[in-house]
RNA sequence: GUCCCGGUAGCUCAGUUGGAUAGAGCAGCGGCCUUCUAAGCCGCAGGUCGAUGGUUCGAAUCCAUCCCGGGACGCCA
């Protein structure tokens, strides 16, 4: 699927080429030979798993296979002679020089990482606020994996779009303006309190929706769309008519409440762009499309559809049918409104064709699944899920799960008493400082003796990044229980591990008297064991980007660096650094520091976390 | 009712896409600092990988059927 070629200093790349001509000079068959690190360090540093499935093909046997690939794979200058085990594995060692040469080859600016061919660009819709409301710890998902998705596209060079999809058009906005108006609230003196305040109460007021409550009770809805419904026609009152003719002069231009709608819109967005500069997530103004954006598109959409002949009435409504099941995408309401569906497409049409995305990830809510599926299946009827060029896009919703209470049931904003995505971080920051500050008064600390504005600065990066690591760490499909103290925590599998794996080898290279130069002069040393792990885990380092590119699993980043830090951590105890009194293998630990300390900085930048040389 | 997602140690989770003896962290117990930073390291203990059957050299991973939990299901986003 990718076009790009494998990194060029994993061994694996090289072994994987060396295997594969070895599989067709024996079976002439063009195989994958199945490159794996070893699970145990004692069978050696890789293994080819090719030789049992292989034989199921040719109907061999597989230890015969297995013998013949050992003999006829040429590993001259790589590793020793592959040796065979069990039913069929080859275990490889490789040569000390050869993992030099790699080391010393990924040992610079780009770590090995070659920029990518890919020319479309990637689209990252992520954060997706809603104007008005604030940001609750929903929003923080949406925002960092997105980010880091972003993030990885850039690092492998790749042109990226960050789309923040606000939704600050439609009805619950004209509710908010409504009800703001008839509060008399100066909209100059606006706070996100007011907002809020006006937003909740809006959504009390109701919304009167016969014509939903007869098309759900049809088409045998779900108990609980039936039940918000009834619900909401008991409300139904004055409110509405109000929010309808404020929403149609927002839609006719009327320049007060245009001017109204503005003020409420920077309001909203003055707190999340504090939330997400504090985060170190890439989400500022120039990254907003929001509903607005595409509100003169959404006619075109439904016209398209209709004429190609994708669309029809059904009760008064568009909908696009399926072939394949019988719920049905819903593009133009009865009374001529259009949904978010049909915002969606247009969007959709946009990321693909206007801004050239071969790749769309929609970083969403895992419960909105159903309906992107819907949209992209439209999407794909009309052909509107290419680029300008043609090329088939590959569309991804990367549905994150859902945020749950102590309870174990989801966390709603309308209880109204939930944590605000602000409360959490400035808990966090605050437990970070208190715990740097601590650990400063211990005369011994690196730390000890910096001023306050430094120690703050350290806290506060040492608590975003518990918040960020807990969260961009597990796979991100499943839900999680929202547990304050887990995700603050600083010790054991946390981000601050890894920053403090980070300090300790900065530490290292900032006590040592030998010169940049010096060191960088001196060639790669893995004759310890534990050189040698540290060693072959950074060389996967470039792999595993791709890996993170192609599958969107933000958590192999976490579990890669977790497995570096402890790599380093097991150099650390067993091999001394500065205190190696022979000149040229304190240089070469040195250099082996120094490759970590880059690779660790740069994956953790990935997750966007700072790096302090300090804690 | 239809469809989707999940179930691994007391708790929270990994498990490199079918590989060798299922791993971490927290909690518990026991060790290691006159320090290249103890936010660390080492050890002990902890498992019917929801259940049953199947596929094969080999299954936590793939298939089938159940059980349990969660979610979505046309005029909200």
């Amino acid at each position: 699927m990718s076009i790009d070629s494998r990194p060029p200093t994993d061994p694996a790349s090289t072994l994987d080429v060396r295997f594969r001509a070895a599989i067709h000079a024996v079976s002439s068959l063009d195989a994958d030979p199945q490159i794996r690190p070893s699970t145990n360090p004692a069978f050696g540093d890789y293994q080819a798993n090719a030789a049992m499935s292989l034989a199921k093909v040719t109907k061999g046997n597989p230890r015969e296979l297995a013998n013949a690939l050992a003999a006829c794979v040429d590993l001259t200058g790589i590793a020793e002679p592959a040796v065979i085990a069990g039913p069929g594995f080859l275990n490889i060692r490789l040569e000390s020089a050869f993992i030099v040469a790699m080391l010393s080859a990924m040992d610079n600016a780009t770590l090995g990482i070659e920029p990518t061919k890919e020319t479309h660009a990637a689209v990252v819709d992520l954060c997706g606020v809603n104007v008005a409301k604030q940001m609750h710890v929903g929003h923080l998902r949406a925002t960092i994996i997105g980010d880091t998705i972003a993030r990885v596209f850039e690092r492998l060079g790749r042109k990226v779009w960050r789309e923040n999809h606000l939704g600050d058009w439609g009805l619950p906005i004209a509710m908010t303006l409504a009800a703001l108006r008839r509060s008399h609230v100066d909209l100059d003196q606006l706070s996100l309190t007011h907002l809020n305040d006006a937003y909740r109460r809006a959504q009390l007021e109701g919304r009167h929706d016969d014509a939903g409550l007869a098309a759900a009770r049809a088409t045998d809805a779900g108990p609980h769309r039936l039940f918000e419904l009834l619900a909401q026609e008991e409300s139904a009152g004055e409110a509405i008519k109000d929010a309808k003719s404020t929403l149609l002069r927002l839609q006719g231009g009327d320049t007060e409440v245009v001017a109204a709608w503005q003020k409420i819109i920077d309001c909203t967005m003055r707190e999340v762009y504090d939330s997400t500069s504090t985060l170190n997530a890439k989400v500022t103004a120039e990254h907003n499309r929001g509903e607005s954006f595409f509100r003169d598109r959404l006619a075109p959409v439904v016209d398209a559809f209709l004429q190609a002949g994708f669309a029809k009435e059904d009760k008064g409504a568009i909908i696009v049918p399926f072939a394949d099941r019988e719920r049905p995408l819903l593009i133009r309401k009865s009374d001529g409104g259009f949904l978010y569906a049909t915002t969606d497409l247009a969007a959709l049409r946009f990321r693909t064709h206007d801004l050239d995305g071969s790749r769309v990830i929609y970083v969403v809510d895992a419960r909105q699944r159903d309906h992107f599926k819907d949209v992209f299946d439209a999407a794909a009827l009309i052909g509107w899920d290419r680029t300008k060029d043609g090329n088939k896009s590959e569309i991804t919703h990367l549905g994150f799960g859902t945020v749950l209470g102590k309870d174990k049931r989801p966390l709603k904003t309308r209880s109204g008493e939930n944590f605000t995505l602000k409360d959490l971080l400035d808990e966090a920051m605050e437990r970070g400082v208190a715990e740097v500050t601590r650990r400063a008064e211990d005369p011994h600390a690196p730390t000890h003796g910096m001023p306050t504005a430094d120690l703050t600065r350290i806290g506060r990066a040492v608590g975003i990044a518990a918040i960020k690591y807990a969260d961009l760490s597990n796979d991100l499909t499943k839900d999680y229980v929202f547990d304050l103290d887990r995700m603050v925590a600083f010790e054991g599998d946390t981000g601050p591990y890894l920053q403090y794996a980070h300090a300790r080898i900065a530490n290292i290279l900032a006590k040592s008297k030998d010169s940049a130069s010096e060191i960088a002069a001196t060639p790669h040393a893995v004759a310890e064991p534990a050189e040698r792990a540290l060693a072959l885990h950074l060389l996967r380092y470039p792999q595993m980007v791709q890996d993170v590119a192609r599958t969107l699993e933000t958590n192999r980043i976490g579990a890669y660096l977790r497995t570096l830090a402890e790599c380093f951590n097991a150099f650390y105890q067993s091999c001394p650094v500065l205190k190696s009194e022979d000149t040229t293998l304190r240089r070469a630990r040195l250099r082996l520091c120094a490759l970590a300390r880059h690779v660790l900085q740069d994956g953790l930048s990935l997750y966007g976390i700072d790096a302090p040389e300090r804690m």
